[in-house]
DNA sequence: AATTTTCACAACCGCGAACAG
DNA sequence: CCTGTTCGCGGTTGTGAAAAT
Protein backbone atom coordinates (compact mmCIF):
# COMPACT_ATOMS: atom_id res chain seq x y z
CA UNK A 1 0.00 0.00 0.00
CA UNK A 2 1.35 3.57 0.49
CA UNK A 3 0.78 6.25 -2.00
CA UNK A 4 3.63 7.55 -4.22
CA UNK A 5 5.04 10.77 -3.59
CA UNK A 6 4.31 13.55 -5.68
CA UNK A 7 7.29 13.86 -6.72
CA UNK A 8 10.76 12.28 -5.39
CA UNK A 9 12.25 14.07 -2.45
CA UNK A 10 15.95 14.22 -4.04
CA UNK A 11 17.08 16.83 -6.16
CA UNK A 12 13.78 19.35 -4.83
CA UNK A 13 14.22 22.32 -3.03
CA UNK A 14 12.25 22.66 -0.12
CA UNK A 15 11.67 25.47 2.34
CA UNK A 16 11.44 29.30 1.64
CA UNK A 17 11.69 29.99 -2.39
CA UNK A 18 14.43 32.47 -3.18
CA UNK A 19 13.86 35.62 -5.47
CA UNK A 20 15.20 33.55 -8.27
CA UNK A 21 12.28 30.78 -8.19
CA UNK A 22 9.74 33.25 -7.72
CA UNK A 23 10.58 34.81 -11.06
CA UNK A 24 11.13 31.89 -13.00
CA UNK A 25 7.74 30.56 -11.67
CA UNK A 26 5.86 33.65 -12.48
CA UNK A 27 7.82 34.45 -15.94
CA UNK A 28 6.82 31.02 -17.11
CA UNK A 29 2.78 31.01 -15.46
CA UNK A 30 2.72 34.42 -17.28
CA UNK A 31 3.62 32.81 -20.79
CA UNK A 32 1.77 29.04 -20.03
CA UNK A 33 -0.51 29.84 -17.56
CA UNK A 34 -1.94 27.99 -14.78
CA UNK A 35 -2.04 23.90 -14.57
CA UNK A 36 -0.40 21.17 -15.15
CA UNK A 37 1.28 21.23 -11.99
CA UNK A 38 3.43 18.16 -11.98
CA UNK A 39 5.35 19.10 -14.94
CA UNK A 40 5.99 22.54 -14.45
CA UNK A 41 8.91 22.25 -12.62
CA UNK A 42 10.77 20.52 -15.52
CA UNK A 43 9.34 22.39 -18.02
CA UNK A 44 10.43 26.09 -15.73
CA UNK A 45 13.60 24.87 -14.51
CA UNK A 46 12.49 24.33 -10.82
CA UNK A 47 14.46 22.63 -8.50
CA UNK A 48 10.81 22.18 -6.79
CA UNK A 49 8.03 20.16 -5.91
CA UNK A 50 4.58 20.97 -8.14
CA UNK A 51 2.63 20.80 -5.51
CA UNK A 52 4.87 23.57 -4.05
CA UNK A 53 5.14 25.64 -7.39
CA UNK A 54 1.17 25.83 -7.28
CA UNK A 55 1.30 26.84 -3.71
CA UNK A 56 4.18 29.20 -4.51
CA UNK A 57 1.50 30.58 -7.03
CA UNK A 58 -2.26 30.53 -5.08
CA UNK A 59 -0.79 32.15 -1.92
CA UNK A 60 2.08 35.06 -2.92
CA UNK A 61 2.53 35.52 -6.23
CA UNK A 62 -0.22 36.10 -8.07
CA UNK A 63 -0.83 39.19 -9.54
CA UNK A 64 -4.49 40.15 -7.80
CA UNK A 65 -3.02 38.62 -4.36
CA UNK A 66 -4.16 41.38 -1.93
CA UNK A 67 -1.24 42.84 0.56
CA UNK A 68 -1.39 44.12 3.46
CA UNK A 69 -3.31 43.29 6.61
CA UNK A 70 -6.95 41.75 7.05
CA UNK A 71 -9.21 44.98 7.29
CA UNK A 72 -11.68 45.26 9.65
CA UNK A 73 -14.63 44.54 7.13
CA UNK A 74 -12.94 41.49 6.29
CA UNK A 75 -12.26 39.74 9.39
CA UNK A 76 -15.98 40.92 10.23
CA UNK A 77 -17.00 39.04 6.98
CA UNK A 78 -14.71 36.05 7.62
CA UNK A 79 -16.08 35.46 11.17
CA UNK A 80 -19.83 35.70 9.73
CA UNK A 81 -18.52 33.08 6.82
CA UNK A 82 -16.88 31.00 9.07
CA UNK A 83 -19.93 30.44 11.19
CA UNK A 84 -21.76 29.66 7.93
CA UNK A 85 -19.60 26.96 6.51
CA UNK A 86 -16.81 26.39 9.02
CA UNK A 87 -13.07 25.68 8.27
CA UNK A 88 -13.91 25.81 4.46
CA UNK A 89 -11.31 28.22 3.79
CA UNK A 90 -11.26 28.21 0.48
CA UNK A 91 -14.97 29.21 -0.16
CA UNK A 92 -14.19 31.87 2.42
CA UNK A 93 -11.79 32.73 0.43
CA UNK A 94 -13.43 32.99 -2.52
CA UNK A 95 -15.26 36.19 -0.83
CA UNK A 96 -12.58 38.15 -0.06
CA UNK A 97 -11.06 39.04 -2.81
CA UNK A 98 -7.49 39.15 -3.55
CA UNK A 99 -7.15 36.81 -0.52
CA UNK A 100 -6.07 33.42 0.18
CA UNK A 101 -7.42 30.05 1.91
CA UNK A 102 -4.11 30.02 3.38
CA UNK A 103 -4.18 33.18 4.59
CA UNK A 104 -7.41 33.42 6.10
CA UNK A 105 -6.54 29.98 7.96
CA UNK A 106 -3.35 31.45 9.69
CA UNK A 107 -5.39 34.69 10.49
CA UNK A 108 -7.95 32.77 11.94
CA UNK A 109 -5.70 30.36 13.65
CA UNK A 110 -3.60 32.80 15.39
CA UNK A 111 -6.19 35.71 15.96
CA UNK A 112 -9.23 35.31 15.60
CA UNK A 113 -9.80 31.34 17.05
CA UNK A 114 -7.64 32.04 19.80
CA UNK A 115 -9.39 34.91 21.02
CA UNK A 116 -12.99 33.08 20.91
CA UNK A 117 -11.13 29.96 22.46
CA UNK A 118 -9.75 32.41 25.42
CA UNK A 119 -13.48 33.34 26.10
CA UNK A 120 -12.59 36.89 25.86
CA UNK A 121 -14.98 37.22 22.91
CA UNK A 122 -18.00 39.56 23.65
CA UNK A 123 -20.58 37.17 21.94
CA UNK A 124 -23.29 39.44 21.93
CA UNK A 125 -21.55 42.23 20.40
CA UNK A 126 -22.37 43.88 17.60
CA UNK A 127 -21.14 44.05 14.18
CA UNK A 128 -22.75 46.73 12.40
CA UNK A 129 -22.63 49.22 14.59
CA UNK A 130 -19.56 49.35 16.09
CA UNK A 131 -18.03 52.24 15.99
CA UNK A 132 -15.30 52.38 17.86
CA UNK A 133 -11.20 51.30 16.38
CA UNK A 134 -9.75 48.60 18.00
CA UNK A 135 -6.88 49.62 20.05
CA UNK A 136 -3.24 48.61 18.35
CA UNK A 137 -3.21 45.97 20.97
CA UNK A 138 -6.18 44.40 20.54
CA UNK A 139 -6.69 43.43 16.93
CA UNK A 140 -10.17 41.70 17.14
CA UNK A 141 -13.18 43.87 17.40
CA UNK A 142 -16.80 43.60 18.45
CA UNK A 143 -18.08 41.12 16.32
CA UNK A 144 -21.46 39.42 15.33
CA UNK A 145 -22.15 36.34 17.85
CA UNK A 146 -21.52 33.43 16.38
CA UNK A 147 -23.84 30.69 16.61
CA UNK A 148 -23.68 28.52 19.46
CA UNK A 149 -22.01 25.15 19.34
CA UNK A 150 -24.40 22.35 18.80
CA UNK A 151 -25.02 20.23 22.46
CA UNK A 152 -22.87 17.29 20.90
CA UNK A 153 -20.23 18.82 19.31
CA UNK A 154 -17.62 18.81 22.36
CA UNK A 155 -15.43 16.72 20.39
CA UNK A 156 -15.03 19.20 17.73
CA UNK A 157 -13.59 22.03 18.60
CA UNK A 158 -15.19 25.41 17.42
CA UNK A 159 -12.45 27.03 15.91
CA UNK A 160 -9.02 25.16 16.24
CA UNK A 161 -10.66 23.33 12.56
CA UNK A 162 -9.57 19.96 13.82
CA UNK A 163 -12.47 18.38 11.88
CA UNK A 164 -11.55 16.51 9.29
CA UNK A 165 -14.05 17.52 6.19
CA UNK A 166 -16.19 14.54 5.18
CA UNK A 167 -19.56 13.86 4.65
CA UNK A 168 -20.35 12.12 7.70
CA UNK A 169 -18.73 14.90 9.92
CA UNK A 170 -20.82 17.72 8.50
CA UNK A 171 -22.03 20.34 10.78
CA UNK A 172 -25.26 18.69 9.72
CA UNK A 173 -25.38 16.23 12.06
CA UNK A 174 -27.83 18.16 14.34
CA UNK A 175 -31.23 19.47 13.50
CA UNK A 176 -30.05 22.94 14.06
CA UNK A 177 -27.22 23.28 12.29
CA UNK A 178 -27.41 25.07 9.51
CA UNK A 179 -24.27 24.32 7.22
CA UNK A 180 -24.55 21.89 4.60
CA UNK A 181 -21.92 21.38 1.96
CA UNK A 182 -22.98 21.82 -0.90
CA UNK A 183 -22.36 18.17 -2.87
CA UNK A 184 -25.26 19.14 -5.27
CA UNK A 185 -26.99 15.72 -4.56
CA UNK A 186 -30.03 16.06 -6.98
CA UNK A 187 -33.12 15.28 -5.89
CA UNK A 188 -35.77 14.31 -7.64
CA UNK A 189 -38.37 14.33 -5.05
CA UNK A 190 -40.45 17.80 -4.44
CA UNK A 191 -41.27 20.21 -6.47
CA UNK A 192 -42.10 23.41 -4.62
CA UNK A 193 -44.08 25.88 -6.94
CA UNK A 194 -43.54 29.31 -6.51
CA UNK A 195 -46.48 31.80 -5.39
CA UNK A 196 -47.93 34.24 -7.85
CA UNK A 197 -46.38 36.92 -6.09
CA UNK A 198 -42.62 35.38 -6.45
CA UNK A 199 -43.06 35.46 -10.04
CA UNK A 200 -42.91 39.52 -9.91
CA UNK A 201 -39.72 40.86 -9.27
CA UNK A 202 -39.25 44.11 -7.66
CA UNK A 203 -38.93 46.30 -11.03
CA UNK A 204 -35.33 48.09 -10.89
CA UNK A 205 -34.13 50.71 -12.88
CA UNK A 206 -31.90 50.10 -15.49
CA UNK A 207 -29.10 52.32 -14.09
CA UNK A 208 -29.65 50.74 -10.49
CA UNK A 209 -27.02 47.84 -10.96
CA UNK A 210 -24.19 50.29 -11.80
CA UNK A 211 -23.99 51.59 -8.07
CA UNK A 212 -22.67 48.10 -7.21
CA UNK A 213 -19.62 49.06 -5.62
CA UNK A 214 -17.79 47.85 -2.61
CA UNK A 215 -19.91 50.31 -0.36
CA UNK A 216 -22.86 48.13 -1.04
CA UNK A 217 -21.30 44.97 0.06
CA UNK A 218 -21.27 45.73 4.14
CA UNK A 219 -24.77 46.62 3.80
CA UNK A 220 -25.97 43.05 2.14
CA UNK A 221 -23.75 41.61 4.47
CA UNK A 222 -24.88 43.06 7.36
CA UNK A 223 -28.71 42.15 6.19
CA UNK A 224 -27.34 38.80 5.83
CA UNK A 225 -26.34 38.67 9.25
CA UNK A 226 -29.18 40.11 10.73
CA UNK A 227 -31.29 38.10 9.51
CA UNK A 228 -28.80 34.96 9.93
CA UNK A 229 -28.67 35.97 13.52
CA UNK A 230 -32.41 36.08 13.98
CA UNK A 231 -32.48 32.95 12.83
CA UNK A 232 -29.87 31.26 15.64
CA UNK A 233 -30.81 33.91 18.63
CA UNK A 234 -34.28 34.03 17.84
CA UNK A 235 -36.66 37.05 17.81
CA UNK A 236 -36.02 39.38 20.94
CA UNK A 237 -32.26 38.11 21.70
CA UNK A 238 -30.45 40.60 19.53
CA UNK A 239 -29.20 43.26 21.47
CA UNK A 240 -28.98 45.40 18.37
CA UNK A 241 -31.81 46.94 16.19
CA UNK A 242 -31.72 44.51 13.01
CA UNK A 243 -31.25 46.82 9.33
CA UNK A 244 -34.59 45.00 8.42
CA UNK A 245 -37.32 43.59 10.28
CA UNK A 246 -37.04 39.84 9.66
CA UNK A 247 -40.12 38.85 8.38
CA UNK A 248 -40.81 35.34 7.56
CA UNK A 249 -43.61 35.91 5.66
CA UNK A 250 -42.23 38.25 3.40
CA UNK A 251 -38.85 37.08 2.96
CA UNK A 252 -38.85 39.32 -0.91
CA UNK A 253 -38.03 42.59 1.11
CA UNK A 254 -35.39 41.77 1.30
CA UNK A 255 -34.62 41.44 -2.25
CA UNK A 256 -36.83 44.42 -2.67
CA UNK A 257 -34.92 46.72 -0.70
CA UNK A 258 -31.59 45.62 -1.00
CA UNK A 259 -31.43 44.97 -5.30
CA UNK A 260 -29.85 41.56 -4.77
CA UNK A 261 -28.69 40.85 -8.49
CA UNK A 262 -27.39 37.15 -8.35
CA UNK A 263 -25.24 35.79 -10.92
CA UNK A 264 -24.40 31.68 -11.50
CA UNK A 265 -23.97 29.62 -14.14
CA UNK A 266 -26.94 26.75 -15.23
CA UNK A 267 -24.83 23.87 -13.86
CA UNK A 268 -24.94 25.38 -10.57
CA UNK A 269 -28.79 26.29 -10.63
CA UNK A 270 -29.53 22.87 -11.95
CA UNK A 271 -27.01 21.09 -9.30
CA UNK A 272 -29.35 23.63 -6.49
CA UNK A 273 -32.75 23.21 -7.87
CA UNK A 274 -32.99 20.36 -9.70
CA UNK A 275 -33.61 21.93 -13.03
CA UNK A 276 -32.51 22.05 -16.06
CA UNK A 277 -31.86 26.18 -16.69
CA UNK A 278 -31.39 25.23 -20.72
CA UNK A 279 -35.09 23.43 -20.95
CA UNK A 280 -36.42 26.14 -18.34
CA UNK A 281 -35.00 29.42 -20.17
CA UNK A 282 -33.61 30.64 -17.06
CA UNK A 283 -30.05 30.83 -18.04
CA UNK A 284 -31.04 34.43 -20.13
CA UNK A 285 -32.08 35.86 -16.53
CA UNK A 286 -29.24 34.85 -14.74
CA UNK A 287 -26.89 35.06 -17.64
CA UNK A 288 -25.86 38.91 -17.09
CA UNK A 289 -26.07 42.20 -15.80
CA UNK A 290 -25.92 45.22 -18.02
CA UNK A 291 -23.41 43.46 -20.14
CA UNK A 292 -21.33 42.00 -17.62
CA UNK A 293 -21.07 38.43 -17.70
CA UNK A 294 -19.55 36.05 -15.14
CA UNK A 295 -17.77 33.05 -16.47
CA UNK A 296 -18.45 30.59 -13.77
CA UNK A 297 -19.22 29.94 -10.16
CA UNK A 298 -16.26 28.87 -8.17
CA UNK A 299 -18.17 28.72 -4.79
CA UNK A 300 -21.37 28.13 -3.41
CA UNK A 301 -23.45 26.69 -0.66
CA UNK A 302 -26.39 26.08 1.16
CA UNK A 303 -27.68 27.57 4.50
CA UNK A 304 -30.54 26.41 6.00
CA UNK A 305 -32.10 27.39 9.06
CA UNK A 306 -32.48 25.18 11.97
CA UNK A 307 -36.29 25.25 10.96
CA UNK A 308 -36.00 24.78 7.13
CA UNK A 309 -37.54 27.62 6.18
CA UNK A 310 -35.53 29.72 4.47
CA UNK A 311 -32.32 28.80 2.57
CA UNK A 312 -29.40 31.09 1.86
CA UNK A 313 -27.86 30.34 -1.40
CA UNK A 314 -24.35 32.03 -1.64
CA UNK A 315 -22.54 32.66 -5.00
CA UNK A 316 -19.35 33.77 -6.13
CA UNK A 317 -17.93 34.36 -9.24
CA UNK A 318 -14.19 34.22 -10.53
CA UNK A 319 -14.00 36.87 -12.51
CA UNK A 320 -15.48 40.49 -12.62
CA UNK A 321 -16.30 40.52 -9.26
CA UNK A 322 -14.71 43.57 -8.48
CA UNK A 323 -16.63 45.40 -12.03
CA UNK A 324 -19.88 44.74 -10.14
CA UNK A 325 -18.33 45.35 -6.39
CA UNK A 326 -19.80 42.48 -4.70
CA UNK A 327 -20.54 38.50 -4.73
CA UNK A 328 -23.38 38.29 -3.25
CA UNK A 329 -26.19 35.64 -1.31
CA UNK A 330 -29.42 35.20 -2.04
CA UNK A 331 -31.99 34.40 -0.23
CA UNK A 332 -34.60 32.45 -0.54
CA UNK A 333 -37.41 30.82 1.28
CA UNK A 334 -39.66 27.74 0.58
CA UNK A 335 -42.99 29.83 -0.32
CA UNK A 336 -40.49 31.88 -2.96
CA UNK A 337 -39.53 31.31 -6.39
CA UNK A 338 -36.39 33.48 -7.71
CA UNK A 339 -36.80 36.99 -5.87
CA UNK A 340 -35.09 39.98 -8.66
CA UNK A 341 -35.14 36.96 -11.55
CA UNK A 342 -37.77 37.89 -14.06
CA UNK A 343 -39.42 34.21 -14.59
CA UNK A 344 -40.76 33.31 -17.92
CA UNK A 345 -44.54 33.39 -17.34
CA UNK A 346 -45.14 30.37 -17.97
CA UNK A 347 -42.10 28.64 -16.02
CA UNK A 348 -43.01 26.80 -13.31
CA UNK A 349 -39.24 26.53 -10.97
CA UNK A 350 -39.06 23.40 -8.76
CA UNK A 351 -36.75 23.93 -5.99
CA UNK A 352 -35.56 20.94 -3.82
CA UNK A 353 -37.18 20.31 -0.46
CA UNK A 354 -34.10 21.20 1.38
CA UNK A 355 -35.28 18.45 4.13
CA UNK A 356 -35.20 16.12 1.55
CA UNK A 357 -31.92 17.58 0.17
CA UNK A 358 -30.18 17.13 3.84
CA UNK A 359 -31.68 13.73 4.01
CA UNK A 360 -30.26 12.50 0.67
CA UNK A 361 -27.47 14.62 1.16
CA UNK A 362 -26.81 12.41 4.84
CA UNK A 363 -27.38 9.18 3.42
CA UNK A 364 -24.84 9.23 1.30
C1' DA B 1 23.26 41.57 26.09
C1' DA B 2 21.94 36.86 25.99
C1' DT B 3 18.52 33.55 26.16
C1' DT B 4 13.90 31.89 26.00
C1' DT B 5 9.26 32.20 24.62
C1' DT B 6 5.69 33.63 21.67
C1' DC B 7 3.87 34.92 17.37
C1' DA B 8 2.93 35.04 12.46
C1' DC B 9 2.89 33.00 8.31
C1' DA B 10 4.97 30.38 4.52
C1' DA B 11 5.39 25.87 3.27
C1' DC B 12 4.57 20.98 3.64
C1' DC B 13 1.79 16.78 3.90
C1' DG B 14 -1.81 13.51 3.25
C1' DC B 15 -6.36 12.78 1.86
C1' DG B 16 -10.17 12.74 -1.16
C1' DA B 17 -12.55 14.36 -5.32
C1' DA B 18 -12.43 14.87 -10.09
C1' DC B 19 -10.94 13.46 -14.25
C1' DA B 20 -8.94 10.76 -18.09
C1' DG B 21 -7.93 6.61 -20.34
C1' DC C 1 -16.74 0.30 -14.15
C1' DC C 2 -11.95 0.28 -12.84
C1' DT C 3 -7.52 2.28 -12.19
C1' DG C 4 -4.11 5.69 -12.17
C1' DT C 5 -3.13 10.62 -12.21
C1' DT C 6 -3.77 15.27 -11.05
C1' DC C 7 -5.43 18.83 -8.40
C1' DG C 8 -7.34 21.26 -4.50
C1' DC C 9 -8.24 21.44 0.27
C1' DG C 10 -7.51 21.68 5.17
C1' DG C 11 -4.52 20.42 9.02
C1' DT C 12 0.02 20.72 10.61
C1' DT C 13 4.83 21.97 10.90
C1' DG C 14 8.99 24.80 10.46
C1' DT C 15 11.22 28.97 10.89
C1' DG C 16 12.40 33.77 11.31
C1' DA C 17 11.13 37.86 13.86
C1' DA C 18 9.57 40.10 17.84
C1' DA C 19 8.70 40.27 22.61
C1' DA C 20 9.59 38.90 27.18
C1' DT C 21 12.59 37.45 30.78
Amino acid sequence: MGRSPCCPKEGVNRGAWTAMEDKILTEYIKVHGEGKWRNLPKRAGLKRCGKSCRLRWLNYLRPDIKRGNITRDEEELIIRLHNLLGNRWSLIAGRLPGRTDNEIKNYWNTNIGKKFQSGSHDRAANTTSCPAKPSSSNKLHKLPPPPPPPPSSNKTTQFSGDQKPSKTCSTTSTPNSRVVRTKATRCTKVVLLPQEDALKPPVLPLDHHHQHDNSSKPAVDAVINDIYCQMVAGEGQLDYEPLVPFDESNSSQIMALHDLDFETDDKFLSDIFNINCMDLELSDCFGNVEGHEYDRVIDDHIDIDSDFHNVIISSSSNTNTNKLGCDETLLFSQDMALFGVELQSDTTVSMIDPRDEMDNWLQN
